[in-house]
DNA sequence: TTGCTAGAGTTCCAAAATGGAACTGAAATC
DNA sequence: GATTTCAGTTCCATTTTGGAACTCTAGCAA
């Protein structure tokens, strides 16, 4: 089965995974909620490509997730903004985070700093 | 930057998504939820090819999610059943169905069918 | 004893997605 | 004029997926 089938699907966790559940949108997302709004932001501090970045933040901005928007008029120059419903979506972003935090703990060697 | 890099990352987030940020992975999890334990289970009722089951079921038990339990002595028949560790996941999947039935309710034509 | 069914996978190949790097375009700054 | 910044796009090789067929063990039926 595609993936995009999945948008019809009776599951509203199916349907919502079809946004959010590939490799990289919810590291996006994470960085909207951390204060990042800027496709240089996201690029930087997610680790994906350009290519990538591009094409979840159409579909975020698509879904109405995000708001694009222009924030310098010459050259044109926008940013990314979480919408209602993309603020929304914080409560899910602190589950994940939470079970990280508690179930997958970072195996540092001894000379490792803690940032 | 590669997908797998991300399991030493200092934020939760992303290493919680090393393990479930993927196009399948979560769905199989939902399934375990809603009861099923059973490999053709998992292939009917998220729609992933068999393959993906395969490695994804493999990933869920490696990483202490699920646990592989022998069910049939002969033929050796094996199910997956959730650890702690994976029941802790409840949390963040009721995020995403409560996220998906708000906003993105199904649109469905007159004639189509519930399934 | 040949044939069908079931469960749990594996294998193969084509199609799609991703990773990495370079390139574009506009304007500000050196 | 050259370099830098931001926001993308383009190109190509590598990976991952999607789909279907195949394997292996064993029960059951004719």
């Amino acid at each position: 089965m595609k993936w995009t089938e999945l948008e019809e699907n009776w599951c509203p966790v199916a349907r919502t995974l079809t946004l959010v559940g590939d490799r990289w949108t919810l590291l996006i997302l994470r960085d909207c909620f951390l204060g990042s709004s800027k496709f240089e932001e996201f690029a930087a501090n997610t680790g994906a490509t350009r290519h990538i970045i591009s094409s979840r933040l159409k579909r975020l901005v698509e879904a109405g997730i995000l708001e694009r928007k222009l924030y310098v008029e010459r050259p044109k120059r926008y940013e990314y903004l979480l919408t209602e419903k993309g603020r929304e979506f914080g409560p899910a972003l602190m589950t994940f985070r939470d079970w990280g935090k508690k179930h997958l703990p970072v195996r540092r060697s001894a000379s490792a700093a803690k940032g």
